[in-house]
DNA sequence: CAAGAGATCATCT
DNA sequence: GATGATCTCTTGA
């Protein structure tokens, strides 16, 4: 038995971008029918506050980005391009935006061995896990997906801080060092 | 190898 | 009516 403890609401209380770099390392498990997947987490990205212009929230509350207003701990999923979805976690406190986005995974339970090899991008993430809009919402303290410490901490020093990508549009924040990754680790989507 | 375009639709103006 | 927190395929050097 591995051991291993699912996360729990504080753990994503905390400011966001401390949530995108505690992240690393953990599990993202997704009960899939009766399937279990699950990957390490080795990238993300966070969006924070209403003045990220990066972020979908700096337009102000509608009825997507409420959810990003929301209590910590839940998910919100996307649409993006017309063809893929995005995976986030909300973070913070009621009432103030602020999410992370989960870049890419390092394959673990419940992919045959052809599609062990990438999962390196959010649309390709949300694919190979199955996830689409029917979580958009769900608890992540609850049973359906969440994720789990399984004792692999990631220490500093592993840990790469970058420009986010594909935000070409949010002026001064696109510079912001707000893409964290782990050191090294072939599943990175970009350099 | 790098660069560019197309796919395709929910959401917001 | 425009556009995007992406990906894949095609082109051309």
């Amino acid at each position: 038995m591995i051991k291993q403890f699912k996360l729990k609401r504080n753990f994503y209380k905390q400011p966001t971008l401390n949530v995108a770099k505690n992240l690393l390392g953990k599990y993202l498990v997704h009960k899939s029918g009766n399937k279990i997947l699950s990957g390490k987490i080795v990238e993300t990205e966070a969006y924070v506050g209403p003045k990220d212009l990066a972020s979908h929230a700096s337009r102000g509350r509608t009825p997507r980005t409420e959810l990003m207003f929301g209590e910590a701990g839940h998910t919100y999923i996307y649409l993006i391009y017309g063809m893929y979805y995005c995976f986030n976690i909300v973070t913070e406190n009621k009432d103030y935006p602020a999410a992370v986005l989960i870049r890419a995974l390092e394959p673990a339970e419940g992919f045959i061995e052809k599609n062990k090899k990438l999962i390196n991008g959010p649309g390709k993430l949300c694919r190979e896990m199955k996830i689409d809009k029917n979580l958009n919402g769900a608890d992540l303290t609850g049973n359906k997906i969440w994720i789990e410490d399984r004792g692999e901490g990631v220490s500093n020093s592993k840990i790469i801080a970058n420009k986010r990508i594909g935000i070409d549009y949010a002026g001064k924040y696109k510079d912001k060092l707000w893409r964290f990754y782990i050191k090294n680790n072939k599943f990175i989507s970009k350099k």
